[in-house]
DNA sequence: CGCTAATGTAGAACAAGTTACAGACTTGAT
DNA sequence: ATCAAGTCTGTAACTTGTTCTACATTAGCG
């Protein structure tokens, strides 16, 4: 509502030297690489400073807690990853069939990486307030993903909130299987099952 | 595999002493207190075990971690909650109102104490496969709540896997509130989205 | 070019979770 | 009642996220 929230919006970013840009490229190199041997602890401050090529104040300067410097990771992943998507687009024939192909897709990607996925993923939902604009940041990038598989341009409130619920199903699904509670079947019954919700919202046959 | 897991199995509670009992609340309650307070970082080892009368190394005798003790301290209270909701069972008349209708209760209780959940619904998520058994303890209570409000004696594996679902998006649902990033309206909505699975998976009505 | 503010560096210092340890206290069996 | 084993206590040390400080480098600008 403010003046600078018009304005700035999101992007507050005064924008980055060359050599700015690189030495943020760096350090989020340097958090995924050591996130993906080791997992969250595997990802200290010094060590991805050092990595990184960078004075521990600096890194400090770029990502003001390792929260925010792990969901910024998570952020740039999700980048990759929508742009992956976007390339070969699932098959299915009913949006529901397409979002679950197309979350189980992003499953198994993660599978690869399994402890840099942990990383991410703890410290997205460990985040507090102090995160929520970036934080809100991989929702988006995560909402569009769904969309997009849906084919939704136009989404009702009604599939804006299923979209939630798949979403937060995906999260907490990744999570469970990540702390080995859940095996990867089960998570694929459950996204099934909560894509299921997406025919409910279908404003398109009316069959009921 | 070893002898011992097959012995011990879960509780490896050699039944403690009256003194023994009576530390471990001290310790709960001061952890439910601190929280309360202050939220997740409120609750500090140093002055939990102050608070509760009880050196250091005890309580982490106790509770081997802060993770540990705010998951144990969920499963207090949640079996407070469940005590609590038995006594007035929900009205609705489907399984899907009624189970709406108890995690709104639920939600009600916390933000009560909005601290207090805050610092349980972190640690739940925050844990890693070393508190597996405890987290999947709160699981289990939940489920059972669930369960009770959908009056599902004998449930199958699809209604299994929908409160599942409903579970998932009641935990994380809650953390974007928490975070401020949902508002209670958005969750009351998502809650009762979610919830409509139930009817998909109903045996009863084989209306289709 | 030369100035100035912003940015980066190195390293110390601090905070809170966790571990280690030496000595006192309990408990349960004899 | 006594002894051994197991618990507790008090306290210090260690680890890692975070902050602070004093100095060096860089970038933009006149």
């Amino acid at each position: 509502m403010t003046a600078e929230s018009r304005a700035d919006h999101r992007p507050a970013t005064p924008p980055l030297t060359e050599r700015q840009e690189a030495r943020r490229r760096r350090i989020l190199d340097a958090s995924a690489r050591l996130a993906a041997r080791g997992g969250f602890d595997a990802v200290q401050m010094r060590e991805v400073a050092e990595a990184a090529g960078v004075a521990l104040g600096t890194l400090y300067r770029y990502f003001p807690s390792k929260i925010h410097l792990l969901v910024a990771t998570m952020q740039d992943q999700l980048q990759h990853m929508h742009t992956t998507l976007r390339k070969r687009p699932p098959a299915g024939a009913d949006p529901a069939t397409r979002v679950a192909e197309t979350l189980m897709r992003a499953f198994r990607a993660l599978q690869r990486e399994p402890q840099l996925a942990d990383a991410m993923v703890r410290a997205l939902t460990f985040a507090d307030r102090g995160v929520s604009p970036e934080v809100d940041t991989v929702s988006r990038l995560t909402t569009a993903i769904i969309l997009d598989a849906m084919g939704a341009e136009q989404p009702t409130p009604a599939q804006l909130s299923a979209v939630r619920v798949i979403e937060h199903t995906w999260h907490s699904a990744l999570i469970t299987w990540l702390s080995g509670r859940a095996s990867i079947a089960q998570v694929k019954i459950d996204i099934e099952t909560v894509c299921r919700l997406i025919d409910l919202t279908a404003p398109e046959r009316p069959h009921r």
